[in-house]
DNA sequence: AGTCGTGGTAAGCGCTTGCTTAGCATGATG
DNA sequence: CATCATGCTAAGCAAGCGCTTACCACGACT
């Protein structure tokens, strides 16, 4: 039996409440109640709403890397590899689709250091799109003419997700990261 | 010599400041204050901060889909047509990103009223190119295995582009397109 | 028994919010 | 010359904002 922390329970209110009205539409107050807890219980677990902001973008972040990093190890074929990274980052996107709308909507709302410090996440994951296409085309398995710009429609076809995705609509999160790695394949295979 | 009316100066203001801040992060007085007017002013010629918001939303709204079915009644062809949408769809959401970002992001901060007639036109418009990629794979020109799912890609991969598109930026609006639209032809030819 | 750190709350401070009200300048009309 | 609609502003209202302060309950340790 785990005890979930009251900060932990804070954060879950945070993202629940940041996903849906926003950063600048979200109140302490709605947060510390979500939690069940009064306003001022929020400054005895964080410094701020911004910080609260980080914390949920940092581990977003991290948790969307790790995933695309894993999928780019998880075989060396280029096709595969990209059909498995447009999959699992797909999927991430839909299974997460509330923290996913807070790592791709929120970015701005940071503090100039948060900010600075994300894009750094945020640079990793396209570098690694980028790489696995590098592969692939050196391989002569992908024909690509723009490899950044390929990298970047890759990366948008999951990130849109997190706009219009919804957990209890009709497509499930495995069919549409099937249907998008699929598609990804016939985009730039050779 | 076309006047520009107060009322559409103050429009103008608002694009800026919801593209800038989103709607909650935004204050009337902000809006105000790119017009070149008081606080008091944005209520001479308009409602309320929703309303302003509706009237962006409506003219953007109706302006992509005038593009898209203008796009779709161009040709007779159907990978072309494809072509034609997503270059067409791509570009516009490159060269009205302000615009874009608040028809896409803002949609949720209308009231219940303006947020129903406008999911109406967002629905048009997903037909329409439902609709073009039935007629290819109907004419054998195209290779689909899932049509809705499909179109939802070839939008998002368009809408994707508020977010991070930069008009000062090195990649410019039609080269953009026209690599978002071969990539689209690569998905769907047969 | 006494002390203290931890985790919480009630109350509220200073400021900003969307929006309203009352009034003023100006140019067209009787 | 008087009247009046139009477009605008100065001032401000009630409510809500992020965050702080002063205080309290309680279990752990001496």
């Amino acid at each position: 039996m785990t005890p979930v922390t009251a900060r932990q329970r804070l954060i879950d209110a945070a993202v629940e409440a940041f996903a849906e009205n926003g950063f600048t539409g979200t109140t302490t107050r709605d947060i510390a109640s979500r939690a069940g807890m009064s306003p001022a219980a929020v400054y005895v677990h964080h410094d701020s709403k911004e910080s609260l902001l980080y914390s949920v973008s940092l581990s977003g972040h991290q948790n969307t890397l790790a995933v695309i990093e894993q999928s780019y190890a998880s075989t060396d074929d280029p096709v595969e590899r990209v059909r498995r990274m447009v999959y699992d980052f797909t999927r991430w996107h839909a299974e997460n689709s509330r923290v996913g709308r807070i790592v791709q909507y929120e970015f701005h709302a940071l503090s100039p250091e948060h900010r600075q410090e994300i894009a750094g996440l945020r640079r990793t994951i396209e570098q690694c799109m980028r790489t696995a296409l590098e592969d692939g085309v050196e391989a002569n398995a992908l024909h690509i003419n723009d490899i950044p710009g390929t990298a970047l429609a890759l990366l948008s076809l999951g990130i849109d997700v997190v706009r219009w995705f919804d957990p209890a609509g009709s497509r499930s999160a495995e069919d549409l990261a099937e249907l998008y790695a699929r598609l990804a394949v016939r985009m730039v295979q050779a």
